[in-house]
DNA sequence: CTCAACTTTCAAATACTTTTGAAAGTTGGC
DNA sequence: GCCAACTTTCAAAAGTATTTGAAAGTTGAG
């Protein structure tokens, strides 16, 4: 009997750690570093909130790490502290909501990525010069780029605005 | 006349590597390094084929850098190798057609990121066990991300498929 | 005000990624 | 077969990003 727990319990916690180190390098793909990701899988499949020593201890990170990634989890709307009454100490939790988690980090890849790239197409399109087949051909690629990335701006625009239900009703209908 | 000339090079040139400067900045968010994302970016804006010898000298980088570089840009699909009849070397062009390179991309990104997180997440849905709020909280997280993923892999495989003009018409005008 | 409990900071250390360049490999033409 | 022109490889070096931990900062309770 006493085996029997012991193996139920290394089951749980062996699948935990497959997930939390699954999402953590899903995040390192999209501009979320490892241990944030990591913190990020920790406190989603938790059932109550935790605070930064628990952290520490099951993700084995120091500190100032711990801090520092909880922090920025916070700046993108991932996570929640949370006070619990009589307690000094701060808990966390994550944003369960898939369909959230997706909009936050779209949101902020937006900022990141594609507003700089447009700023920068806006500067080089403004070449005056005398025509030559390279400043048309470079003209042209940057007039190309910059409708797509137009384009894309927009669609994200209407992606962070749109909720759920029309996204998998209507979206996933139409592209069946 | 003289500095005329010289004024005019200088902006193309000086636009020339703003852009290259900010594609590799872009792609190095996503999965391609920044000197993969700056040669692409040299052979986008050059109106003819280059060899190895002339992306080095542009982008100053060493040859083994070029070549590995140019290599994995022909693995994701977004350079092709061109021969010049009586040359000995190799010529290199880029894919223009930027729908065309964001759906290479997207089929490099899914192989890389979905597929494997998709793969864990039904090894880990299969936890045997007695229940208690922990194993519930966890199995509702893996069984509501499986869910997203796997609308996500189909909305992504449609998206493949999908032809520009589709996209650009049906989509744009229903997220409007 | 003071203490203890807690959080934040940041310079140095570590770990990870990319780049270099020289040597080895390949290939077409003679 | 042999050479010269070109491409590929890969171990070591350089460059980046992340992590640590100890010290400084903050804050509520007494």
């Amino acid at each position: 009997m006493r085996k029997l727990v012991y193996l139920w319990n290394m089951d749980l916690q062996e699948g935990k750690d497959k997930f939390i180190q699954a999402w953590g390098t899903l995040g390192s793909h999209w501009g979320i570093n490892r241990t944030m990701a990591q913190v990020h899988a920790l406190l989603l499949i938790s059932a109550n909130p935790l605070c930064a020593e628990t952290i520490m201890s099951e993700l084995q990170i120091s500190r100032g790490n711990a801090n520092m990634n909880i922090r920025a989890l916070i700046d993108w709307g991932l996570v929640f502290k949370e006070l619990k009454p009589g307690e000094r100490k701060e808990f966390f939790v994550a944003e369960k909501d898939m369909w959230e988690v997706i909009r936050q980090v779209i949101v902020q890849r937006k900022k990141k990525e594609l507003e700089p790239i447009i700023k920068v197409l806006n500067e080089v399109g403004q070449i005056e010069s005398e025509t030559g087949p390279d400043v048309e051909e470079f003209e042209k690629v940057i007039r190309d780029i910059s409708l797509f990335a137009t384009k894309a701006d927009s669609t994200l625009d209407s992606l962070i605005k749109a909720d759920q239900h029309w996204f998998v009703g209507t979206f996933m209908k139409m592209i069946k």
